[in-house]
DNA sequence: CTGCCTGCAAACTCTTTGCACGAAT
DNA sequence: ATTCGTGCAAAGAGTTTGCAGGCAG
């Protein structure tokens, strides 16, 4: 999906529920879809700020859930008290992560069976999935070999 | 592992590390492995308080870590700003969790093809996998059907 | 105009930490 | 006696929220 495609989607989004399309929420969303790598919403608010210096930490809280909401942005949560997050690109929802301990980078990887584990052992519970995450947690060989983690940057 | 041996292997690995064996620290470790169910931090203090009303909040909180480093405990994030405990029964570190969204009942399932799965996907990468996630999201389907979520107490 | 939206700052939740006292070895 | 452990309360990090004023529709 190409940025404007996305920027019309939102203000598709906003407007069939009623939300009005403002500047902030407009900064908010370009912060974000300039983005490459996975960010937090302390950096989508420096990001905004340099696009509309009006925009608040809380609009950007308040934001986030709309663009997540409209499938806009994933949020990712891999156990540190700090969510990120990543425009969703493509509509792969069944997502894996591997992050590297040594420098934080986060991979993603296209993990298509976590749909039908989940699915398979909700049913067995008398439950229905709704959402699913896989989360590899990993050590950089490079690192340990010569000290420096090429992952980084 | 009966609560007898993981008491030993508790009082073992305090030696070991040339921390002490404190009231506080036995009370705490009596509350968590009375549980049957996942607690919090918050509850733990509240069951170790029954059993001695001298340990304190942040004791809690600097014994877990120990209990966890220990493998006596395992620690579950189940992405809620708010982590789960549990005493590790077997020794099967492979486990996904399925959580029901309508009671927050969390149900640990063995999954030991996320071992393989991180392995081969880290090692593409140049990692050494550490440890692994696995979560289902679910909703009930007893909850829609009768308004009652039979996974519940 | 109307009412949603905003920035600000304070509140909130969970967890960590500095300090002086207290207890285990 | 030492040294580590402790409770208390304050600090900390990330996020949410009440309020009075502002702007989209």
């Amino acid at each position: 999906m190409s940025n404007d495609a996305a920027r019309a989607k939102f203000q598709s989004y906003l407007g069939t529920k009623g939300l009005r399309v403002t500047n902030q929420r407009l900064a908010i969303f370009e912060a974000a879809f300039a983005q490459k790598e996975h960010f937090t919403a302390e950096e989508l608010l420096e990001h905004a700020r340099a696009i509309d210096d009006s925009v608040s930490r809380a609009t950007v809280y308040r934001t986030l859930p709309i663009m997540i909401e409209s499938a806009l942005l994933r949020e990712v949560d891999i156990g540190k008290n700090l969510k990120y997050y990543l425009p969703n690109q493509g509509n792969n929802t069944q997502v894996a992560q591997v992050i590297c301990m040594d420098c934080d980078k986060i991979f993603e990887i296209s993990a298509p069976f976590m749909e039908w584990y989940g699915a398979t052992v909700s049913s067995k519970l008398g439950l229905t999935p709704a959402t699913q995450r896989l989360q590899v947690n990993a050590h950089c060989d490079a690192l340990k070999a010569t000290g420096t983690c090429k992952h980084r940057g």
